[in-house]
DNA sequence: CAGTTGTCTACTGATTAGGTAGAGTTAAAC
DNA sequence: GTTTAACTCTACCTAATCAGTAGACAACTG
C-alpha cells in the first residue's frame, strides 16, 4: 500500500499541474481542495521543495508552482521518492537495492525472481504516466456505500 | 511493500510445492530451508491451514502439505489472502475495497483511476502465475556486497 | 513595519510488524 | 498404552512506523 503521506504528495502535485503556469497556489488552496490536514500538508510540501520538485514564494501572495512542467513529472518519480523504491520488497528495487532479511541468498531466490519481473511492468506503467496525462477516473464500485465526508 | 510475513508465506508455500506429493513436511525442515523463524513460522502455517490452502499432519512423522496441487494456488491469491488486496491504495481494491480517508469523492479521484489501472496490471501477472511455474531467479545486482549470513 | 505566508525542529499517540512463550493436543511407533 | 515428536492455540511483548500537531521563526509584499 502507499502510505497516506504519499497519496497526499500526490494529489497535491496532481493540483499544483492544474494550475500550471497560473502564479503560486496557496497552501491552504491546496489543503481545502485536496482534502489535505494543513499542517500534515506543510511537511509533505516542505520535503517536495527541498526535492527541487516544488517551488515556494513566501510572504503575501505566496504560495507553490511545480519547478519542472507536469509532463516532466512522471508518477514513477514521485512515488521513488517518497517512498524510496517501486518493488515490493526490497531486493527487487533497481535504484535503491537492499538485502532482505532472512531470506535465501539471492541468486537462488524466487521470489525476487517473481518480484523483479513484476517491479519492472509496474515501473514501465508508472513511467509512462506525468502529472500532464489526464486520467480517467472510474465510478465508485456498485454495490458500495457512499463514504460519510465531514464538512 | 510486502510484509516480512507475507514473505515468509510465499516461500513456505514454494517449499512446500517442490515438495508436492512427496508426503509431509515438517516445519523444522521448511523453517531450515527458507530460513524462516522457526515460532513465527508455525504461525503463518497454522494460519493457512485455517484457509484451507495447507493441510497439517499431526503427531509423529507430522508435518505440512499443499491441499492442492501447485498450479492450483495463483502468486495473486496468496496475496489477496496474507494482505488482503493487491492494491496500492483501499479505494482501488476490487476484491476488498475500502474508501481512503481523507480522499476525494472516488468518482473524480485521478489517483484512484491510475490505482486502478495499475492494479489490473499487477493482478493480469500475479494471476498468471502459480506455485507450479518455474521462476527465472536473477542476478544480484553487480555493485552490491553479499549479506552477512548468519549461520 | 504589519500582516500574510512559508520553514523548521520537535514531539506524540496509535497502530502495526515481527516475533516469542508456553501450555495443550494428536497420533505414529515401539 | 506409553513415549515422544510433531502440530495448535492464546496471550503477550518490543520496536518501529504512521499520521499528524505544536509552536517559534523567517521571509516577502505592500
Amino acid at each position: 500500500m502507499l502510505s497516506q503521506k504519499t497519496r497526499y504528495t500526490i494529489r497535491a502535485l496532481q493540483h499544483l499541474a492544474d494550475h500550471w503556469q497560473q502564479g503560486a497556489v496557496r497552501l491552504d488552496a491546496v489543503a481545502e481542495a485536496q482534502n489535505i490536514p494543513r499542517k500534515f500538508l506543510t511537511v509533505i510540501l516542505a520535503e517536495l521543495v527541498r526535492e527541487g520538485l516544488v517551488i515556494s514564494h513566501r510572504g503575501r501572495d505566496g504560495g507553490y508552482e511545480l519547478a519542472l512542467p507536469p509532463v516532466d513529472i512522471r508518477y514513477g518519480d514521485i512515488i521513488r521518492l517518497t517512498r524510496g523504491s517501486l518493488a515490493l520488497v526490497p531486493c527487487a528495487s533497481r535504484n535503491a537495492h537492499e538485502h532482505c532479511t532472512n531470506c535465501l541468498p539471492e541468486v537462488e531466490c524466487r521470489l525476487r525472481g517473481l518480484m523483479l519481473t513484476l517491479r519492472d511492468e509496474m515501473a514501465a506503467m508508472l513511467d509512462r504516466m506525468t502529472l500532464a496525462d489526464p486520467i480517467e477516473v472510474e465510478p465508485p464500485f456498485a454495490d458500495d456505500p457512499a463514504p460519510v465526508v465531514a464538512d
